[in-house]
DNA sequence: CAAAAAATGAAACATTTGTTGCGATTGTTT
DNA sequence: AAACAATCGCAACAAATGTTTCATTTTTTG
């Protein structure tokens, strides 16, 4: 029987192979390979959503005499990464060539991300983000404006809105002129723009014709006295630090994101239920890959 | 109860106090944690050369409730990333306060998308973030794909790209039919698909397509084994976790950026230039709100 | 020294774990 | 349509795990 230095390669290279069961177990473990080396068979199966027996036919699959043995590879390949780890560090600051250069910068950025994101769940925002997702349920229709390099974070927060509630519109000029959307708004909807430093004109235009019409304004901007935010009613000041040229909209991605998931946690078994019909919806439409 | 960050400290701290057969099994651990982590509490046992029921002895003297707790303790240590995330999420779960609930889930969120970012820049993704920017560098045309809540990951890494590269092609069905950018891609082009489950059948025929016509794929998923990543040449496999019903794209789409901040630093001063000269085309446009 | 207290290890206990067997289901072929 | 093979999930099983109990030993204390 061959050894494998890494079962995983095994895993991978049988995975066309596999029954659709066993297919669903290796997907997990691939995708989960640390939960291997630490929990057990029965929970690791639970949390993959299989029977138990799934496993253990896996490892007969790939030629693999028992759980324990799986279990004991994953284990020490655990062990092993820490010392990689370091191993690669000191190769790092070894050699000065143009291949760890670029390492360094990804390192950088790595870092630069992870800040920029602390502060978006600052108490501070937190409670603002809070506020906001009150004015958002209060609203008639919540409109999304995001031009160039925030487009992005607009149209997430749109896509994911739009499952489960159907007062969403995404100002993007996709029918007809840019702000044809906007027609109609008042006092009681609400807008919810994003953009940062340089500022797009149709952006900011969205904004103050929202203003002019006494409908209060989200703001997801990068000061408090940006074009976008400084007349808004709730003012998500998010940092977009960045090691390259381009801003970063990873800390404003991820506020729309959080912004929907406290919309659906508030919403209940009713946003869940709206959720399940949009989800058929698209099944219905064969949207998606069925596994 | 008291919880210690460290179980490590107390175990130190109460040495002392300890009955002989106590501190036996007691330094054992501190000296092997690992053990604690990867081992059945009775092989620990015996290896420490204790009965058993030392063990649960000890737990009880420094505090600690269960053996499984104990354990947990260890694994998330040895795991140094998520470190107390488990212990958060059982925290956030036990407090079932309605006006705390929000923030102890933004807490949560926060939590997660920073592992999630952590784990994009791991030394392995970062070296295959390297790979693909060697690839995307001596491609004919870039093609991007990515539908549905991966669309603001194609979008940004297309947006930024084509600021300082004129070969980069969306692929997103807003020329005519889904895909019809693609005719005539050949095994000198590449694509970049991005996608996490549920797969959508454009983005996965898409990839498919490409295949066929032998153009190498980047592509960035949830799995190695996703539909969009199995046959890819390079595939970044990204963390999706998310608290809330929808995954996460926030690590996608970092990944996106640092490709682009790869690009230009590899690409020196003729891409600042070229940067450089799209802006004033934007301005030239009227784009941009001056100051 | 004797009585009380603490500590210890073996065994018993209920629980959990990995594995196997079997009937039901599914999809394919004749 | 019938027959076959492959696949699947449930339930039963034996082995292991974590914990508790209890009699014995050791230590402490008056």
């Amino acid at each position: 029987m061959g050894l494998y230095s890494d079962l995983r390669e095994k895993l991978i290279s049988d995975y066309a192979k596999l029954s659709p069961q066993m297919q669903k177990a290796a997907r997990y473990i691939l995708d989960h390979p640390n939960e291997v080396a630490l929990r057990s068979m029965r929970a690791l199966a639970g949390a993959a959503d299989v029977p138990p027996s799934t496993i253990t036919r896996l490892m007969g699959a790939i030629g693999v005499e028992t759980w324990q043995d799986f279990r004991d590879h994953y284990q020490s390949r655990l062990l092993d990464q820490p010392a990689s780890y370091a191993q690669r560090a000191r190769e790092t600051q070894s050699v000065e060539n143009d291949a760890n250069r670029d390492e360094h910068l990804l390192e950088s950025i790595a870092r630069t991300e992870i800040d920029n994101i602390s502060a978006a769940f600052s108490p501070e925002l937190s409670s603002r983000m809070i506020e906001a997702c009150g004015a958002i349920e209060n609203a008639r229709h919540v409109f999304i404006v995001g031009c160039g390099a925030a487009y992005p974070a607009a149209y997430q927060f749109a896509y994911a809105y739009r499952l489960f509630r159907d007062n969403g519109i995404l100002v993007d000029g996709h029918s007809g002129a840019f702000g044809d959307e906007l027609r109609g708004i008042t006092r009681r909807d609400l807008l919810i723009a994003v953009g940062a430093k340089p500022y797009i004109r149709d952006t900011v235009q969205a904004v103050r014709f929202a203003r002019d019409q006494h409908c209060p304004v989200i703001a997801i901007s990068d000061s408090d006295v940006s074009p976008i935010a400084l007349d808004a009613m709730t003012k998500l000041v998010v940092r977009d630090h960045s090691q390259s040229f381009f801003q970063s909209f990873t800390a404003a991605l991820s506020v729309m994101q959080a912004l929907v998931a406290l919309l659906v946690a508030r919403g209940g078994q009713k946003a869940l239920q709206r959720i399940a019909v949009a989800e058929e919806q698209l099944a219905a439409f064969d949207t998606y890959l069925e596994d």
